[in-house]
DNA sequence: GAAAATAATATGTCTGCACATAATATTCCT
DNA sequence: AGGAATATTATGTGCAGACATATTATTTTC
């Protein structure tokens, strides 16, 4: 069983990744029990607390199930979980060599509508900044948004610029969100098929984001992407 | 600046939980220099290896950047990864407390189509075996999945029972997976209109889904939603 | 004045030790 | 036998000290 450290450096991450081989290629098997934190020290030549911190990041990572006096065991099904980070949408645009543009095309003070204002949990009565846009990839339609900004929250948005800065963009730099939630969905382009410029019956993919500080909503965004678009991501 | 800890217990995640406020609230803000490690430290009235645990996860999470000499600042946009935990179809079904169905729709050993094998870097002339299926959620179809496996890099899959199992649930249980993509796409329903019982023009969710072994390419997965299926998750 | 050598600094990590905490195993008592 | 008290065990975390390493700042050299 030895033999997979060639005396090389004990680093945790060093121990990180061979536990992490041993555990994909079922040396050690899903819901078995690992070697105690003493023993792999033994094994590897290093401290308990080396061992430990390599094996707390494999249970962040979902890896392992650990339980005091219980032990360390190799969890039944690896929940393996796509890291899909979200980038601003200049961001991603330029990272393809892509001249990005944003273009505004509506701006209101407006109550929000049912869906929207049950969603954030408003009655509805509240002042909110209605903003629609476009972005642009190459001079073609990337990306149509329509979103709803809750003024109470973020007073500070009724003076922003959203001429050249997006609303996304001056959100992320002002207002730090607490939590949020997303959900993905295709729909046909409907209302988006003429910022989008195609047909109104062509499924896009939409985005639906919504996102709190605290018990307080901040904003509601639906996105609708171009119908070529393909939301890629490594797992 | 004192006064953040009422004497509390100095753990790495109390420090961690502390400075996190503290980004949010903006009291450090975006591209700003934050106290170095033996300074908070003595802040905290802690060990530096203390403040060190807490500032490495924050920086695993990205929201610190940290740079030997030149000190730890806090990230310009907090890079928010959505993690998305790619759960069984079953699990997901179940998880929403509907009864899950599987029903095997084809089931052929054919070389691979020319996308399949492009994608999965093949010449076109391996033996793939070639299987359709469709998961039920409460009776109704939720999912159609069109899926191909690499018989040489999974020889088993080949002996495998997949009338009451999916192969999907096969191969989580029996071929690990060192990496692999993920691309979400709205596209019409098509040929998967018929098992899923709606419009061959119904938009519907697509996910594609490619593993690997190494350079061995494993699967390659279509997967199209039921049109009114949403994908949700937490930020 | 430009290039090279040197110093200074902040983070990265290991070690050995101690004690805390949670969960299980064992013993003891009635 | 049943239940409560106690011991045992594996992980969780803290501390102080030491050295490694990357990067920037400073000084020296030609």
């Amino acid at each position: 069983m030895h033999g997979d450290l060639p005396g090389s450096p004990t680093t945790w991450q060093a121990i990180r990744d061979v536990m992490m081989r041993r555990i994909r290629t079922r040396a050690y098997t899903p819901g078995s029990l690992i070697p105690n934190e003493a023993e792999l020290a033994a094994e590897f030549g290093c401290a308990r607390a080396t061992v430990n911190r390599a094996l707390q990041d494999l249970a962040a990572s979902g890896f392992l199930d650990r339980r005091r006096k219980a032990g360390t065991r190799v969890m039944e099904a690896p929940r393996r979980k796509a890291t899909l980070d979200i980038p601003l949408i200049r961001n991603e645009v330029e990272a393809r060599g892509q001249d990005y543009e944003y273009r505004p095309l509506l701006r209101e003070i407006a109550p929000p509508p049912g869906p929207v204002a049950a969603r954030l949990h408003l009655s509805g009565g509240e002042t909110m900044l209605h903003v629609q846009s476009l972005h642009l990839a190459d001079g073609a339609p990337h990306m149509f948004e329509d979103r709803w900004i809750v003024v109470d929250t973020v007073p500070a948005i009724t003076g922003a610029d959203l001429t050249r800065l997006s609303p996304n963009e001056w959100l992320v730099r002002e207002s730090p969100y607490t939590h949020g939630t997303m959900e993905f969905q295709a729909v046909a382009a409907g209302a988006a098929a003429g910022p989008l410029a195609c047909a109104p019956t062509a499924p896009v993919l939409s985005i639906l984001r919504i996102t709190w500080m605290h018990e307080a909503a901040i904003t509601h965004v639906q996105e609708y992407f171009t119908p070529a678009f393909r939301l890629g991501l490594e797992l």
